[in-house]
RNA sequence: GCUCCCUUAGCUCAGCCGGAUAGAGCAACUGCCUUCUAAGCAGUCGGUCGUUGGUUCGAAUCCAACAGGGAGCGCCA
């Protein structure tokens, strides 16, 4: 509907410019129509004019039409309410989009007219730490993103950020070597469990014990200058996390690219010597930081953030450095040297590190690495609460590990399913039965994370997120799964439509309707990352389809309606199918 | 103390650049399976959009103040 609304626009600009006397270009407010009784689009640019014009805005909206030309497009405009001009598109004009689109791979999608490099960074667990809900949004957010960018033609490089370097290395490796020094021998020798128990460990006889603190303050020396045992036990800690990592990744389905912390060590002294010629860096108690909004003093009261510092006291770098360093890392390259080349760099993180990165981007404005053209965008969510409106937390008090989340996800759905197939009295086999729940599993997780609004926190409930019925995946994996049924009985979904396509059902026209809003519903989603808006859309997609399903016969239809519902039946299918892709969400042919 | 985010139906949440009578889902209640169909469809009930001001043709939406909830705030990430 892109091209439509684009066209409709211009038409009303035009009217706008011959009817009405303006000093500027004008702007017709165009939108889709608020509700289907008010047709298609909607145009409220004649009340903004009235007190400019001098007139009352129902005689501009007047003056408006009576210079429209859409007679092609639209039926009669109407002026409604205090002056709004709703449009509602001719059917053939309709039939004729949809027609358009059966069989389109991209389903009338286009590609982004400019392509753009993005990093998304996104997921980022750390080291020998298992992956918990914290991550899952990320990761889930962050995929869906990524999916959706590479879908408008962009080139993206998704990239995992993760905290493999820091103080907590020599702890860890001073507890193995004392406890368990095979660990640090042979691969596979302790798994992620272990090592976090270890680390646990560690992190205890380093608050309480002054010996194996110093050892630990050795042991990060050593590893930082690169002593050959401490960099081979570091490398197996960061094989053995990447191994469980890997398994979760692929669970999800999830294709993330590992860059951590590491990969800066060698570039933060750059990092040092830019900012501190480009005159930004000031010495604060022996720390090298950068003071907020070009002021030198120590932090003002009404200052909204706090310096950034970019190497302490003892010398030593800290994450700030490293997140810099990124995102010089990132920008650079354009012109043909080191680094990502990247016009657009998303972080996918929660909200609680938005000063944070608020601060870290300006230091990269005011150090001039960002070049017009080139953005970063922190991308913020909201935390994951349980049903007490808390952290999310197991009954122990423990934070919840991800790979047992799902597990019982899919574990729940797995019962649900059996249930029903006992009630009734459905025979599948196992692989069957172990496809759906593992499907319906990772579907029901992924949707509710992804239907909720992304900033704000969110209640995490499996009784929610596997209702069969309400916004769910799956009420809408069973909306496509109705399709494949008709096609499972005779209705060949892939055969060409016929033209013009009849959408006399008023089910059908609603539906027809509803499928033509599906670009703009993606280019949105590329403006403002917020996903909750294509779960909307696919939401209100399944209910459309699924009041169409019950009132209009496909297969029973007489030519050549029976083949124009097939087609509407095919579209519906492999729009939901491709919407659900981009959030990063499997299809079932039956369930 | 300072900064940011949030507050919409009993519950969980949408609400796009300020636009028409504020929308879903769940829960509760009422109907609909001789049909390609019930993991579905139709309907009923449910609102001081935290409060008070302001901006204007028009405010859930923008601004200010206040209340409540959450997060962050120099050498952890």
């Amino acid at each position: 509907m892109l091209a439509i609304s684009r066209a409709l626009r211009q038409r009303l600009v035009s009217a706008m410019e011959e009817g009405l006397d303006l000093a500027e270009p004008p702007d017709p407010q165009l939108t889709a129509a608020s509700k289907p009784e008010f047709g298609d689009f909607q145009a409220n640019g004649a009340m903004g004019l009235a007190r400019q014009l001098q007139q009352a805005p129902r005689q501009i909206a007047q003056t408006i039409v009576d210079h429209l030309d859409l007679a092609d497009l639209c039926e009669p405009p109407r002026i409604a309410g205090p002056g709004f001009i709703n449009l509602t598109l001719k059917p053939e004009v309709i039939a004729r989009a949809i027609a358009e689109r059966v069989g389109d791979p991209r389903l009338g999608v286009a590609e982004a007219p400019v392509r753009q490099r993005v990093v998304v960074d996104f997921s980022s667990p750390n080291i020998a730490k298992e992956m918990h809900v914290g991550h899952l949004r990320s990761t889930i957010i962050g995929d869906c993103l990524a999916r959706l960018l590479a879908f408008r033609g962009h080139d993206v490089l998704r990239l995992n950020h993760v905290g493999d370097w820091g103080t907590q290395f020599g702890m860890l490796i001073t507890q193995l070597k004392q406890v368990a020094p095979q660990a640090l021998d042979a691969a596979d020798a302790v798994d992620l469990g272990d090592l976090v128990a270890f680390y646990r460990q560690a992190k205890q006889r380093f608050d309480e014990d002054e010996t194996f603190r110093t050892q630990s303050r050795e042991e990060v020396v050593k590893l930082q200058r690169g002593d050959p045992f401490s960099r081979r036990a570091w490398a197996l800690l960061c094989s053995q996390s990447r191994q469980e990592f890997q398994r979760i990744y692929d669970r999800l389905g999830v294709g993330i690219e590992e860059r951590g912390e590491s990969f800066y060590n060698a570039r933060l002294t750059g990092v040092v010597e830019a900012l501190d010629s480009a005159g930004l860096l000031v010495t604060d108690d022996g720390a090298r930081c950068v003071f907020p909004d070009g002021s030198s003093d120590k932090r003002k009261q009404g200052s909204a953030l706090p310096p950034v510092i970019v190497q302490k006291r003892d010398g030593g770098f800290n994450y700030a450095a490293t997140d810099l360093a990124a995102i010089r890392y990132r920008l650079a390259g354009a012109d043909g040297g080191e680094g990502d080349a990247a016009e657009r760099v998303i972080y996918v993180t929660d909200a609680g590190q938005a000063s944070h990165f608020e601060a870290v981007f300006q230091v990269a404005r005011r150090a001039g690495w960002i070049t017009p053209g080139q953005s970063l965008e922190h991308v913020p969510f909201g935390l994951v609460q349980g049903a007490d409106g808390r952290k999310l937390k197991t009954r122990a008090g423990d934070t919840v590990r991800l790979r047992d989340l799902l597990d019982q996800a899919v574990q729940r759905a797995r019962a649900d399913l059996e249930r029903r197939l006992a009630d009734e009295g459905r025979q599948e086999d196992e692989a069957f039965i172990a496809h759906v729940a593992e499907t319906v599993g990772m579907a029901a997780v992924k949707y509710a994370d992804l239907s909720q609004n992304r900033i704000t926190d969110y209640q995490f409930s499996f009784d929610r997120m596997l209702a069969l019925q309400g916004n769910t995946a799956p009420y809408l994996l069973y909306a496509y799964v109705r399709i494949q049924g008709i096609a499972r009985r005779g209705g060949a979904l892939t055969a060409t439509a016929p033209d013009p396509i009849r959408l006399g059902a008023a089910e059908a026209f609603s539906l027809a309707r509803q499928l033509l809003h599906f670009d703009e519903v993606l280019v949105e989603l590329e403006r403002e990352l917020l996903p909750n808006r294509l779960c909307t859309y696919l939401f209100e997609l399944s209910q459309t389809f699924n009041r169409f399903y019950d009132r209009v016969p496909v297969l029973k239809a007489e030519e050549p309606d029976r083949s124009s519902r097939l087609a509407l039946c095919r579209l519906s299918a492999d729009t939901l199918k491709l919407g659900l892709e981009l959030l990063g969400i499997g299809t079932l042919d039956r369930m």
